[in-house]
DNA sequence: ACTCAATGTGATCACTGTTCACATATAATA
DNA sequence: TATTATATGTGAACAGTGATCACATTGAGT
């Protein structure tokens, strides 16, 4: 969105940009976003996006952190939305987390990709920990919880089977003809079969 | 290894780019790692890189593959050695999946990064195949299993679990500045309390 | 009306993957 | 053994990349 006069000043760069990266790596792949398309993408020069960005990397940082962010609400809204449909919250939750991936495979990479991004970048931090927090606070609440600052065990599980999977779904050799809702339902499968373990 | 005399050929240079591209990537990160650097890595000019592989996806690709083959044989070691100590064959292949993780992020990073490699390669395809047969085969051997031929939802669990925090452990957020050692018995501690939902 | 900090530009740099004509070595053949 | 043919390595080029910096343009606060 530019102004309509002065198209010198853009208004929201910052954000813009990070529209951008998400649009030439869904149609492309990461590995394709490169910072002059991306400006190119905006209507901008390549050097503005310095102003906003210190470099490359720091960019993809803020995008890994919008990624935190947007998965984080997607696991908030549907635990409340089984808690209000006296659902299971951990089948609501776990499958909110895989649909994510399925949905935005761009985002799912980018948030976890150590090497690409500044993981001690604050703001970055920050949304890490509070998905974290969410985790270790009983898999948004949906198991039991003794230590809210720690993993259990049973929350390390729960996690890792529904992160396993959904990267074996975005990036590994599962489902990968199989329509998205085929996806969803091996996916909701998965989940009820682990819960004797559990308890 | 090159000859003594005449460095004009080098005898192995497809394979040694293949150990340049683990030694700077273990180093500095996969992203870190460029055909140029290799190929003055192994003392060879840019260009001759070429030769033996069509472009740097090419590289890469083959990069995958071999690290494909290297966790399908330290898998099928583990299920071996199991076997012999009359030891919980399902806990020793799982455990031997995320200690290649650990051991090895670069081939592990590398092993299904979709974008950055041609997924659709025959020998990378005849890896990944020989791989997942040993998972449907029942989770190497391990699991009860009905049809060789796809993945049950209790292979697909154990699979997912065991890759999730394999992944979570490498380019996550859990163990971060644990030893090997720690890593390793958290990751036994997941694995035995799968047990309940592999029945 | 004027200043000044914030934001965007264009030229330029070193480096990257890639190509290609050419050089060199090994293997096959005569 | 001498000669050819094939495989392999080289050096100079190319366009595209992230990054920098002096400069241009703007809008907010005085």
């Amino acid at each position: 969105m530019r102004k309509k006069k002065n198209d010198y000043h853009h208004g929201n760069l910052a954000e813009s940009l990070l529209d951008a990266v998400d649009e030439i790596a869904t149609r492309f792949g990461l590995e394709a976003v490169t910072l002059r398309a991306c400006a190119k993408r905006v209507g901008v020069s390549p050097s503005s996006a310095f102003r906003h960005y210190a470099d490359k990397r720091s960019l993809f940082t803020a995008f890994a952190t919008k990624a935190l962010l947007q998965l984080t609400d997607a696991m908030s809204a549907a635990s409340a939305r089984a808690e209000k449909n006296a659902a299971d919250p951990f089948q609501a939750v776990g499958l909110a987390y895989i649909e994510f991936a399925i949905d935005k495979p761009a985002f799912f990479r980018a948030m976890w990709r150590e090497e690409a991004i500044y993981s001690n970048d604050d703001n970055y931090q920050e949304a890490a920990n509070a998905l974290s927090k969410h985790l270790t606070g009983g898999f948004a609440a949906t198991l039991k919880d003794n230590d809210p600052d720690s993993f259990s065990t049973q929350e390390l599980l729960a996690w890792s089977a529904v992160h396993g999977l959904a990267n074996l779904l975005v990036d590994g050799p599962i489902g990968n003809g199989d329509s998205r809702k085929k996806k969803l339902a091996r996916a909701e499968e998965m989940i009820a079969s682990l819960a004797p373990a559990l308890q």
